[in-house]
DNA sequence: ATCTAATCGAGACGGTACGTCTGGTCTTCAA
DNA sequence: TTGAAGACCAGACGTACCGTCTCGATTAGAT
């Protein structure tokens, strides 16, 4: 009997109060404290409009996320590679330590506690770690990096150092970091 | 009235149990599900127990956490860095892979969500950094390293790729990945 | 802006579905299961068509009640009192073993949990009394009946046995009850 | 695994909290509006702790309205049977309009609406009727009440005309109601 | 026969309470 | 006094309906 709801019947104003209401709390009390009743009391909406729409608190965040990723952090191609990766990864740095930080750490914990989760999660994460390799790619190309390596490993490389300090050391970053981390490691990747 | 109970009646059998099911748990079902409610049942043992000598689960896998590092995850120093470095991320790749990586997968959630359970897990984090950082400036002093950069850095440049593709990518990683990522990475520390 | 809707334009075969509807599921799935949305999913028929049209579940019932009470239970005048009560109540005992008779323990529940609705039920109630105190007094005015007696209170003497038995004892009640509570409480009644 | 629960570690400080609670807001708010969370609330109480001993709201009641019984509306035998009919109906009209008789109105209600707590009342009802039987059996024996009527019906007769004008009349009750009552009905029910 | 205004079926909405589940604390009792 | 057991308060979970609202699509009455 459980219908499939009609998406042209959809409230705009509910779905931007809610996801607006995820996020912030998610900044102000953290991922575990953003409970369902929470976000929809903020946003001043029904428990069952979420439910309706989202199977869960981190598909939610997700939106979000999603949204950003698609039109905030794009990859340059100005033909020199060190310097588009610095720009890019300064970029997802200073997302970092912006709100959309708040949310993206709380999706990691998500993907990190439940398999469900963990595969939206990924499919963002994925879907920039391929743009990061298309770069590359294109670098092979040019020379201007080793034919030989395994560009996932590239990937991980360049923003590993990133996610260790961010997510786990909890150190506060340098403001030029990505780019004492490019200087160290660029050479090792140069043909 | 009696605030602090008292360590010497403490049962050593309880406490073994405990983290013992702790850590199967962990493993078993993930640390998510791995409740303080499951954890005394599984140990025979009762609730009041195990919140009697720790504040929280992540505290409990926290103390079988430590055991292992103290015992296991020395850091050679045969005068070679590379050979030293890659020796001991290689066994911390294996750890990952084992039950310990586990546990230690969840007391990573921990730290993320719960600001309490970060210090914990961030001081045995910072052990194993000094640690590795302690190596590290001997291989300045020796040459084998640029003088010129931040050892944090440094750690986070060789962890950090590890941390990336375990936790997040979560792809299998072929058995020699640390020492393609060495391979990669090197020539840019050496002075 | 419009308050009223507009009568003309009703469609009778909604209220009749509706209508019928909620006396099935009365009968079927009883009072409190017998739900707004459930009365507009087996009519066929949205929420707002009831909204528009009936204050409450109760009233849609009422309506059922009210025609049954018009059209099924008149008080007969014979001139013998006892025998035209025998057959009042005896109609009455049949109703309330009859599909009717779920409808009006509905309506009794909801007047006894809900003000509103008891303002109807009771309206319809009154009427059932006030037509039975009629055949009442022209009895004492014919001497079949004392003089001094207050009308409810017989009209309670009559019907209370019955409601009680039917209601709250629940108890299979035999053809002839109201013949032998007549009995038992004629003489009583008697000048 | 639903365990039963342990009845020697009961808390009785907040069985008659909730008890209590439940009492009051059926009195001040009406039984519909007594929800299980408000009583929860009132008493400063888990639901839990409602939901582990009794199956619904009702059966809070129910233990409430025994207790009443069993304490308060006992049946006298003075040997004359109208003076002891008159003594106790009159108790019970008492009770009608005292706090408890918001109670058993709504436990009428529960009984009315719901099959389960139907069970429950009816078995306090029952008691209550059967101790008036034993007063009546007794008073054919000694020849103050005929000796072939059905008994079920003269509770009926007594209580009926009570309870129809409390629960659906709900006419104010002049003091010396079931005085006349009696005075009408009881010329029937002798020999 | 056409237009137009309303009622219609449908169902999304903000809410309340449900009955369940789990978390961390408090209480009881045996050893 | 400890430890095992589990009842306690608290509150989030996901669901069912509430009564209101907004949609096209009939549909009936006036043009």
């Amino acid at each position: 009997m459980s219908r499939r709801p009609d998406p042209t019947r959809r409230s705009e104003q509910s779905r931007q109060a809610i996801v607006s209401a995820a996020v912030d709390l998610c900044v102000e009390i953290g991922y575990a404290a953003t409970t369902i009743e929470a976000i929809a009391a903020r946003a001043g909406v029904g428990k069952q409009t979420i439910y309706r729409w989202w199977p869960s608190k981190a598909a939610v965040l997700l939106e979000h996320m999603t949204r950003v990723r698609e039109t905030q952090i794009g990859f340059p191609d100005t033909g020199d590679l060190r310097v588009d990766l610095l720009a890019q990864t300064s970029a997802v740095q200073g997302l970092f330590a912006s709100d959309t930080g708040a949310v993206w750490r709380g999706l990691l914990i998500a993907a990190l506690s439940d398999d469900v989760a963990a595969d939206g999660v990924r499919t963002l994460l994925q879907a920039a770690v391929v743009e990061a390799k298309g770069r590359l790619a294109t670098a092979q190309k040019t020379g201007e990096l080793r034919a030989d390596v395994d560009l996932d490993m590239v990937v991980e490389i360049i923003y590993g150092p990133l996610y260790h300090a961010w997510l786990l050391t909890g150190r506060p970053l340098p403001e030029a970091y990505m780019e004492e981390v490019l200087s160290s490691v660029f050479d090792g990747l140069r043909p």
